[in-house]
DNA sequence: CCTGACTATTGACGTTAATCAAATGAAACA
DNA sequence: TGTTTCATTTGATTAACGTCAATAGTCAGG
């Protein structure tokens, strides 16, 4: 056994609680083992699968940071999410054998690469990896909803509170700061994915600066009064 | 066998090629048979499941129209979408096995009652069941990434247009017309859906009138130029 | 047929965010 | 280091949509 057939073992993954299910039995976790072929390096800039090409993988996101977005025919992009690391993605590709969306990488990432066939097959056998797998793709589901929830319903600086929040508590999640954050992505991807202009984007932080609730040096953000971002995304239930 | 056990099984049902998979066997149709339990008819108005209840079911839609909206802890509502026949709901649930949303139906409904545990179960043995509930969820990711385009980067004549062109689709793939439509739901649902407000809706409707686009009698809508329409929502696209 | 409740339409006006334009700041490169 | 390029900020203006208010149409119940 080679060291890199060893690393690429998810029983030895340190980000396995992140992706994959708990509480496997031993031999459950020698199948585990069994779903990722490969790994794959992704440099900034690129995509790791675009629109319209074939779909046969799912990516789990050991390290980096991607986006992924849509385009339009007229030429309309749309960021439709920002995934880091523990995060699955390519579940778009399942419903017609082709990816929809692209990703792409906003800093160099590693992947591990799942062929779905495989996590397929594996799922039969293997209870807790169906249910796991199932409760990924309705867990994408409800974040879209409250993608949706925040497009339909709220104004510029809800929509910028609300990505702060969302972003800074699931980089909590992965250890880092409640209250320090650096941006992976442009001004101009914030305003794709909450649908407002970059000048918007840029204004609504400067107000937030002005407000004294976020310091901001260029993409790195200190939030200063999470309660009042809260305050801002949820009027009423915060008083 | 009584007369409902018979009306309950899938393998006759006239709705199947539009909520279960195709090309089973014989064998492989009698164990479908056992995923819809029970029917459960729901009055217009009636919630079929709400934020919060437990998740033990997805549901088949038989006939009626449903839409499904999230409420934020401030009392914003937003409608994220609306179903018709074939359709299956509950998917949002299965990740916290709590329902994240309310179903309602907007017509008196039937749908098929479907244990989560019992698809798990079966979807293990049979594969192309497997296959079709991935499939069932990607779908429904996919089309939030459309509601996300759309409440991202369009403006409301660009929204209404692209609303009325989808159902009108899926209308016409049930066999309905493919230029008459009866809405189900009022606009103040349609400007939640599409994060406009009702009189902005109201407005864009007597627009499309007078642009002779359409035909509006109350919830009767005529599509008079489906070209137009088009034209509207993917303004180069279509030159 | 009348009434009240609800839904939808229309108009006038205000607000928000987009657009247009310019300036500044940061990073890349000769 | 100076120069180019790209990203971001800021200001002025405009367009789109929301808000407020009034009106009209529809439907259920008496």
């Amino acid at each position: 056994m080679t060291p890199q057939t060893i690393k690429v073992a998810c029983s030895s993954c340190n980000m396995r609680e992140l992706c994959m299910p708990m509480g496997l039995s031993n031999d459950e976790l020698n199948r585990i083992d069994d779903l990722v072929t490969t790994r794959r390096k992704v440099k900034r800039g690129d995509t790791l699968f675009h629109n319209g090409e074939r779909f046969t993988n799912l990516f789990a996101i050991r390290t980096g940071f991607f986006k992924t977005c849509i385009a339009s025919e007229d030429g309309r992009n749309q960021v439709t999410g920002f995934q880091m690391a523990g995060e699955i993605i390519g579940l778009d590709g399942i419903v017609n054998d082709t990816h929809t969306c692209d990703a792409v990488a906003l800093e160099d990432a590693e992947v591990c690469v799942m062929p779905f066939d495989r996590i397929e097959e594996i799922s039969r056998e293997v209870n807790s990896l169906q249910r796991h797998v199932h409760k990924i793709m309705s867990r994408e589901i409800v974040r879209e909803h409250g993608v949706i929830l925040f497009l339909g319903s709220m104004r510029a600086e809800e929509r910028l509170a609300a990505f702060l929040l969302n972003l800074v508590q699931r980089l909590h999640a992965r250890g880092f700061s409640q209250s320090e954050l650096l941006l992976r992505m442009s001004r101009e991807e914030i305003g794709s994915y909450l649908g407002m202009k970059i000048e918007t984007v840029s204004r609504t932080f400067s107000k937030f600066v002005e407000d004294g609730i976020i310091e901001v040096k260029q993409r790195n953000i200190r939030i200063l009064k999470t309660d009042a971002l809260k305050e801002i995304v949820n009027p009423k239930a915060c008083d």
